[in-house]
DNA sequence: CACATGTCAGTCTAACTGACATGG
DNA sequence: CCCATGTCAGTTTGACTGACATGT
């Protein structure tokens, strides 16, 4: 078949369709265990961090504050965060992670790890390296500058 | 600064919050010219091909054909496609796209240069090839083998 | 009172499944 | 009659904006 049409001389929408396949594969299997592609970033922050507020997590994540919000409403529907009072602070609450949540994610981390070794099968550790490394450049590239534009600059009512 | 928590040790997750960055920056300049990054393939598909069939794009966008519709009907409602009886297939329509898209592509297609050469700023041509071909490589490993997985096969109710 | 934090309400996209009509 | 093509209806997620409440 080799596919006319999906040859893309575009690596960024190559990319795209890298993300999208991967989120196929992966969606499945993480839903069978109570996790959703979308909650990773949530997770794996607040495996790190035990306990931030949804500013914070809206910050890491780039979203806007109300969709995290709506996010973490999912999540805590599905019993992966509960939101505690902050001592501190009364207007704010700290979410954190329940325990069935931190019990599933190692599982959840070997869904990740065997659909992404699938991704990279057949790549030597140089070649992983230098994928990573690309990839880290191009985030860079792109989070660096983002108003900067000449063509469309502002111009949203 | 350094970011204890953007610290993205897999590689696929890297890969979607670039994938996300880009789109955040491509999506407003593409809207003021009346496209959206979704209708991307499409739009992509149908320069090549003239005309195509609903069945056919979503098997060339990897989507069921529900959501192609969708997405069809989103672009002819906002005047980009068209769809056209089949003198060969009464149940068929051919789906082109319309002058007003022929006309507004070339610009559409200058944002996303424009941004991806912000992507790769600072990226010689070899670096530039090395990614590609790293990505092509990526994408056939994660096309090849869809159904494909122990730990959890089968098990959707 | 201004500002920060968060919630609420409403919208839009993009994807899915399942059921169904119609034509080959 | 079966299968292909497509539409319809309903659901879910994920994101946004704007308006508002409450607390510092």
């Amino acid at each position: 078949m080799s596919s006319q049409l999906s040859h893309d001389d575009n690596p960024m929408r190559l990319l795209g369709q890298i993300n999208r396949a991967f989120a196929r594969l992966v969606d499945a299997p993480l839903r069978d265990l109570g996790f959703a592609i979308g909650q990773l970033p949530v997770l794996v922050a607040l495996k790190r961090a035990n306990a931030l507020s949804q500013t914070e997590l809206a910050r890491l994540a780039a979203v806007e504050q109300p969709s995290m919000a709506q996010l973490l409403a999912r999540m805590e529907r599905d019993g992966l965060v509960r939101r505690v009072a902050d001592p501190n602070d009364r207007r704010s609450r700290l979410i954190s992670l329940t325990e069935s949540a931190l019990r599933r994610m190692p599982k959840g981390k070997a869904v990740m790890d065997e659909v992404c070794e699938q991704a990279l099968d057949g790549f030597s550790k140089a070649e992983r390296e230098q994928l990573f490394t690309l990839l880290l450049r191009v985030q860079e590239n792109l989070e660096s500058t983002p108003g900067e534009s000449q063509a469309h600059a502002g111009s949203h009512d």
